[in-house]
RNA sequence: GCUGCUGUAGCUCAGUGGUAGAGCACUCCCUUGGUAAGGGAGAGGCCGAGAGUUCAAUCCUCUCCAGCAGCACCA
């Protein structure tokens, strides 16, 4: 007999061979009814999964709302593959997990067919209902590896059969029928039925290509994604908040609210129009004041460098393919543009400001004296980035970060880093991003350097956050981020999160031995010696067009008071009242807020309606009333109260007050 | 770069093998109206680019470019 100890500490005495789903039964029918899975010493399993020894047992069932979607979604993706199977014959299975929000599986199609588009969603879709609803069991076995990849072979299941033999000799493998006639290799676990499934609770989403195993080298299959829930009021709930998400989304409201534009000609590079401008001079004003009072030194450096230098830092090896390269000479111009001659010396626009900083250090002897020494810069870099990478502001391949270098001795590297946290915690509180995290990204397999200098290199970051903890200068437990550093150092990462709680990795610093050493920088130490100072490379907001596009979508557009391109609208009811709205512009304009009129022939619900659209953080409305008794109705966007009626100095007076960056408060 | 989809007016989209339509926006007219769309008229398009099939192409075929969703990439 086994001992099984359930949650309340009672043990039941069992025969082997009895299942979780026996137990629930025996314990009453409201938990055989509800129970959906079993936790056997911790371990998520079937509930239909015999037990084979004393174990520790917690009954699964749809409260437990985790575990529930894994084993729900994880059975959507075998129900889309049965179903994809069952309607296209020739199609091979290969993969399909669980996802955050549903599941998705990779097929390799049949010749015939081709790759799954859109249009064959909604008939998998019914398929997959009719398999749900015919409630096949989910039936759990243990083949031997070798009968199993005979079988694989075949049905011409190639990817299942080279998956099947790349396990370990001699290792049996669990697969899963269902209903009889179907089955796949799945670890499990499963529910025990297809019939515990919603069948109106998941939605294909879409179809898109993907590698065999993520690797760029393997044939691509054709993935299809769903997302997947417990009941079809979570579907709906998911689908309006992806409904929600778009409404923020960066592009359009970038395009709505006259902020920028991209267009074909220019593709991956970003045309800012007057308004979005204001938003990056905003910042860039805000960020300048940030790092003067931090000590940094601002610097500008070439665009375009000669390919030796490029050489010389290791980006002409490592990072060619991703530069913008142009030839060094005056171009012969024919009708077709310029004719290369063979022999040309080639240049390239830079792709980071690193080594710049580097030159400019290394002009004149430093001293220890000197150090630590910070160059600041708001470098413009050009990056040929693949085309399927582009995004809206969150991908360009022309940029501008807000970059430093900064160029110490080995004793202080823990300081300064700490010092950067610091930094980096009060931009991004001014900017309203409290809930960030840090992780720090370790080595990765493709490496340069000793292992001593990389234990040392993660060290001293593990350090430099731990002191900043203790002196309340970062928040959060410090995660760490195996084979995710750079291939010459490893990096602390910033992840902000947002409005909606996604998350954006913007900041990061990582110290780098490798390029103060490839491009010979040195100082002058006490003992008059020369010495390698360290670099370290640090950004706050990263790019200002990422970080923009992330600022847009936080605030759905509704820019805090300070960033807002228009900060005040005076929108007048009748046009007697348009002398004073002039007065009144006048003396937003003289208190420093960026304000326009609109005296259009509209009426005042038009206005109001539109300008709320667009996001105007406030709108001073005004008619005869106010006109003869020098007072305005601001309406403030968002607020409860529809308007409030104060005298103009007041309202002028609270406004530029509001206006104020964070930090000149 | 790879897979799939898309490209028609400033925007959102409809449409047809015989050179095009709607709503919003825009311009003008009427209206001076008190907090989320007042009424009317007008103007506006080389139907992404190139080649092919055809008597005829925005529509069919091919190539290219760009965008979108993923994948891969992300010093």
């Amino acid at each position: 007999m086994l001992k099984i100890t359930l949650p309340d500490g009672s043990v039941r005495e069992v025969a082997p061979g009895t299942t979780p789903a026996d137990i629930a039964a025996a314990i009453g029918p409201g938990l055989a009814k509800a129970a959906i899975a079993a936790r056997v010493d911790g371990e998520l399993r079937d509930i239909m999964r015999p037990l084979e020894q004393d174990a520790h047992l917690a009954l699964v069932t749809a409260k437990d709302e985790a575990d529930a979607l894994e084993l729900a979604r994880h059975d959507f993706a075998h129900v889309l593959a049965e179903a994809v199977q069952a309607l296209y014959p020739g199609t091979q299975i290969t993969f399909g997990p669980a996802t955050e929000d549903g599941f998705y599986y990779d097929f390799a199609p049949s010749a015939a067919h081709g790759p799954f588009t859109e249009e064959d969603l909604p008939a998998i879709e019914e398929k997959m209902r009719e398999i749900i609803r015919a409630d096949k069991p989910l039936r759990r076995e243990v083949w031997n590896r070798d009968d199993l990849i005979a079988r694989w072979q075949a049905e011409g299941e190639t990817f299942k059969a080279q998956w099947a033999a790349e396990l370990p000799q001699g290792e049996d493998i669990s697969v899963y029928w269902s209903g009889g006639d179907w089955l796949d290799m799945c670890r499990g676990p499963h529910l025990a039925s297809t019939g515990k499934l919603d069948p109106q609770a998941f939605k294909l989403m879409r179809v898109s290509g993907a590698y065999w195993r993520g690797d760029q080298k393997n044939a691509m299959l054709s993935r299809i994604y769903g997302t997947g829930w417990l009941n079809r009021k979570q579907l709906d709930a998911h689908l309006h908040r992806l409904e929600e998400a778009a409404k923020r989304d960066h592009r359009k409201l970038g395009a709505e609210m006259d902020l920028f534009h991209l267009q074909q000609e220019a593709h991956g590079s970003v045309f800012w129009h007057p308004k979005g401008y204001i938003i990056w001079r905003e910042l860039e004003a805000y960020m300048r004041r940030a790092i003067d009072g931090a000590g940094y030194r601002e610097v500008k450096t070439p665009q375009v460098m000669d390919s030796r230098q490029w050489e010389q830092s290791g980006h002409w090896g490592k990072y060619r393919e991703n530069m913008f390269v142009i030839p060094d000479e005056v171009p012969n111009v024919e009708d077709e543009g310029p004719i290369i001659s063979g022999d040309a010396e080639w240049m390239a626009l830079k792709p980071m400001n690193c080594p710049a900083h580097v030159l400019i250090f290394k002009q004149g002897i430093k001293s220890y004296r000197d150090l630590p020494l910070r160059l600041y810069e708001n470098g413009c870099c050009h990056r040929n980035e693949p085309h399927g990478a582009l995004h809206g502001l969150m991908r360009v391949r022309q940029f501008t970060q807000d970059d430093a270098h900064i160029f110490c001795r080995e004793d202080q590297i823990v300081e300064e880093v700490r010092a950067f946290c610091a930094l980096a915690d009060r931009v991004y509180k001014d900017l309203g991003f409290a809930d960030y995290a840090i992780k720090l990204a370790l080595r990765p397999d493709n490496r340069f350097g000793t292992e001593e200098m990389w234990d040392q290199a993660e060290a001293e970051l593990r350090d430099a956050v731990r002191i900043a903890r203790e002196h309340g200068e970062v928040q959060g437990e410090l995660a760490e981020l195996p084979g995710e550093g750079a291939f010459y150092a490893p990096k602390l990462e910033w992840h902000l999160t947002d409005a909606i709680g996604r998350t954006w990795q913007v900041g990061t610093i990582q110290s780098d031995r490798v390029l103060p050493d490839r491009l010979d920088a040195s100082y002058v130490g006490e003992d008059g010696e020369r010495h390698r100072p360290i670099m370290l490379h640090r950004a706050i907001f990263g790019s200002y067009e990422r970080f923009i596009g992330m600022l847009i979508e936080h605030h759905a557009g509704r820019l805090p008071m300070w960033l807002a391109p228009v900060q005040a609208v005076v929108a007048t009811i009748v046009s007697d009242a348009e002398d004073y709205g002039r007065i009144v512009l006048d003396r937003l304009k003289t208190a420093g807020i960026r304000a326009e009129t609109d005296f259009r022939n509209e009426k005042i619900n038009y206005k109001v309606r539109e300008h709320s659209l667009a996001k105007v953080p406030n709108l001073l409305v005004i008619g005869k009333r106010e006109a003869e008794e020098g007072k305005v109705a601001l309406r403030v966007l968002g607020a409860d109260q529809p308007q409030q009626i104060m005298p103009l100095d007041e309202a002028v007076a609270m406004l530029a007050k509001q206006a104020l960056a964070p930090d000149m408060r």
